[in-house]
DNA sequence: GGAATGACATTTA
DNA sequence: CTAAATGCCATTC
Protein backbone atom coordinates (compact mmCIF):
# COMPACT_ATOMS: atom_id res chain seq x y z
CA UNK A 1 0.00 0.00 0.00
CA UNK A 2 1.29 3.18 -0.69
CA UNK A 3 0.51 6.54 1.16
CA UNK A 4 -0.66 9.32 -0.72
CA UNK A 5 1.65 11.31 -0.08
CA UNK A 6 3.97 8.88 -2.23
CA UNK A 7 0.79 8.83 -4.77
CA UNK A 8 1.26 12.26 -5.36
CA UNK A 9 5.51 11.96 -5.79
CA UNK A 10 4.80 8.84 -8.56
CA UNK A 11 2.12 11.54 -10.15
CA UNK A 12 4.61 14.06 -10.27
CA UNK A 13 7.20 12.00 -11.56
CA UNK A 14 5.57 10.60 -14.48
CA UNK A 15 4.72 13.85 -15.35
CA UNK A 16 8.50 14.84 -16.05
CA UNK A 17 8.46 14.77 -20.26
CA UNK A 18 11.02 12.91 -21.50
CA UNK A 19 14.18 14.83 -22.14
CA UNK A 20 13.10 17.29 -19.05
CA UNK A 21 14.66 16.83 -15.66
CA UNK A 22 13.01 18.03 -12.13
CA UNK A 23 14.16 18.38 -8.79
CA UNK A 24 12.99 17.34 -5.59
CA UNK A 25 12.38 21.15 -4.23
CA UNK A 26 9.88 21.71 -7.33
CA UNK A 27 8.50 18.12 -6.14
CA UNK A 28 8.32 19.08 -2.20
CA UNK A 29 6.77 22.50 -2.96
CA UNK A 30 3.81 21.00 -5.17
CA UNK A 31 2.91 18.84 -2.46
CA UNK A 32 3.46 21.05 0.04
CA UNK A 33 6.88 19.08 1.51
CA UNK A 34 10.07 19.36 1.86
CA UNK A 35 12.58 17.47 -0.33
CA UNK A 36 13.46 15.15 2.11
CA UNK A 37 9.96 12.84 2.28
CA UNK A 38 10.17 13.04 -1.48
CA UNK A 39 13.63 11.52 -1.63
CA UNK A 40 12.49 9.07 1.62
CA UNK A 41 9.54 8.02 -0.60
CA UNK A 42 11.13 7.19 -3.75
CA UNK A 43 13.84 4.97 -1.91
CA UNK A 44 11.38 3.45 0.44
CA UNK A 45 9.61 2.09 -2.41
CA UNK A 46 10.26 1.71 -5.89
CA UNK A 47 6.39 1.00 -6.36
CA UNK A 48 6.27 1.61 -10.18
CA UNK A 49 9.34 1.10 -12.58
CA UNK A 50 7.04 3.00 -14.79
CA UNK A 51 7.80 6.01 -12.81
CA UNK A 52 10.88 7.92 -14.16
CA UNK A 53 12.55 8.80 -10.82
CA UNK A 54 15.64 9.00 -12.50
CA UNK A 55 14.48 12.09 -14.00
CA UNK A 56 14.70 13.67 -10.50
CA UNK A 57 18.03 15.73 -9.58
CA UNK A 58 18.50 18.06 -7.21
CA UNK A 59 17.68 21.63 -6.95
CA UNK A 60 21.58 22.57 -7.34
CA UNK A 61 21.52 20.91 -10.45
CA UNK A 62 23.36 18.09 -8.97
CA UNK A 63 22.41 14.54 -10.30
CA UNK A 64 22.06 13.41 -6.80
CA UNK A 65 23.08 10.33 -4.98
CA UNK A 66 20.63 7.51 -5.26
CA UNK A 67 23.19 5.54 -2.88
CA UNK A 68 22.84 8.02 -0.16
CA UNK A 69 26.45 9.36 -1.31
CA UNK A 70 26.55 12.36 -3.53
CA UNK A 71 27.45 10.75 -6.91
CA UNK A 72 29.17 8.20 -5.01
CA UNK A 73 27.86 5.52 -6.08
CA UNK A 74 27.55 2.97 -9.27
CA UNK A 75 23.83 3.01 -10.08
CA UNK A 76 23.74 6.94 -10.52
CA UNK A 77 26.26 6.29 -13.57
CA UNK A 78 23.44 3.79 -14.59
CA UNK A 79 21.00 7.02 -14.05
CA UNK A 80 23.37 9.48 -15.78
CA UNK A 81 23.84 7.27 -18.73
CA UNK A 82 20.05 6.69 -18.73
CA UNK A 83 19.53 10.81 -18.66
CA UNK A 84 22.23 10.79 -21.43
CA UNK A 85 20.14 9.03 -23.62
CA UNK A 86 17.86 11.27 -23.43
CA UNK A 87 19.99 14.15 -24.24
CA UNK A 88 20.27 15.06 -20.66
CA UNK A 89 24.08 15.41 -20.01
CA UNK A 90 26.38 15.55 -16.72
CA UNK A 91 29.70 16.72 -16.38
CA UNK A 92 32.61 14.53 -14.77
CA UNK A 93 31.28 15.78 -11.31
CA UNK A 94 27.93 14.90 -12.14
CA UNK A 95 26.54 18.31 -12.45
CA UNK A 96 24.19 19.20 -14.63
CA UNK A 97 25.13 20.87 -18.21
CA UNK A 98 22.81 23.33 -18.80
CA UNK A 99 24.83 24.75 -21.40
CA UNK A 100 23.19 22.90 -23.98
CA UNK A 101 19.91 24.55 -25.04
CA UNK A 102 19.00 20.60 -25.71
CA UNK A 103 17.86 20.18 -21.70
CA UNK A 104 15.63 22.10 -19.67
CA UNK A 105 14.29 21.76 -16.23
CA UNK A 106 10.66 20.72 -15.74
CA UNK A 107 10.72 23.36 -12.73
CA UNK A 108 11.35 26.34 -15.42
CA UNK A 109 9.36 24.33 -18.28
CA UNK A 110 6.44 24.53 -15.98
CA UNK A 111 7.10 28.11 -15.13
CA UNK A 112 7.29 29.44 -18.63
CA UNK A 113 10.73 27.93 -20.15
C1' DG B 1 4.08 6.85 20.40
C1' DG B 2 9.13 7.71 20.13
C1' DA B 3 13.85 7.41 18.04
C1' DA B 4 16.47 6.88 13.96
C1' DT B 5 17.11 7.36 9.03
C1' DG B 6 17.45 9.37 4.22
C1' DA B 7 17.24 9.78 -3.99
C1' DC B 8 17.65 17.01 -0.21
C1' DA B 9 17.83 22.35 0.59
C1' DT B 10 19.66 26.33 2.49
C1' DT B 11 23.09 29.17 4.82
C1' DT B 12 27.65 30.28 6.27
C1' DA B 13 32.71 30.01 5.79
C1' DC C 1 32.46 26.07 -6.69
C1' DT C 2 33.72 23.27 -2.38
C1' DA C 3 32.93 21.97 2.40
C1' DA C 4 30.49 21.82 6.75
C1' DA C 5 26.47 22.53 9.67
C1' DT C 6 21.45 22.81 10.41
C1' DG C 7 16.57 22.26 9.15
C1' DC C 8 12.88 19.39 7.04
C1' DC C 9 9.11 15.86 6.33
C1' DA C 10 7.61 11.22 5.90
C1' DT C 11 8.73 6.45 6.43
C1' DT C 12 10.70 2.71 9.05
C1' DC C 13 12.41 0.31 13.26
Amino acid sequence: MVSDFSQMVYNLCSQIPMGYVSTYKYIAESINSSPRAVGQVLKNNPNSPVVPCHRVIASNYFIGGFLGKWGKGKEIENKKKKLAEEKVFFDEKGYLLRNLRTVSVFKDFHHNK
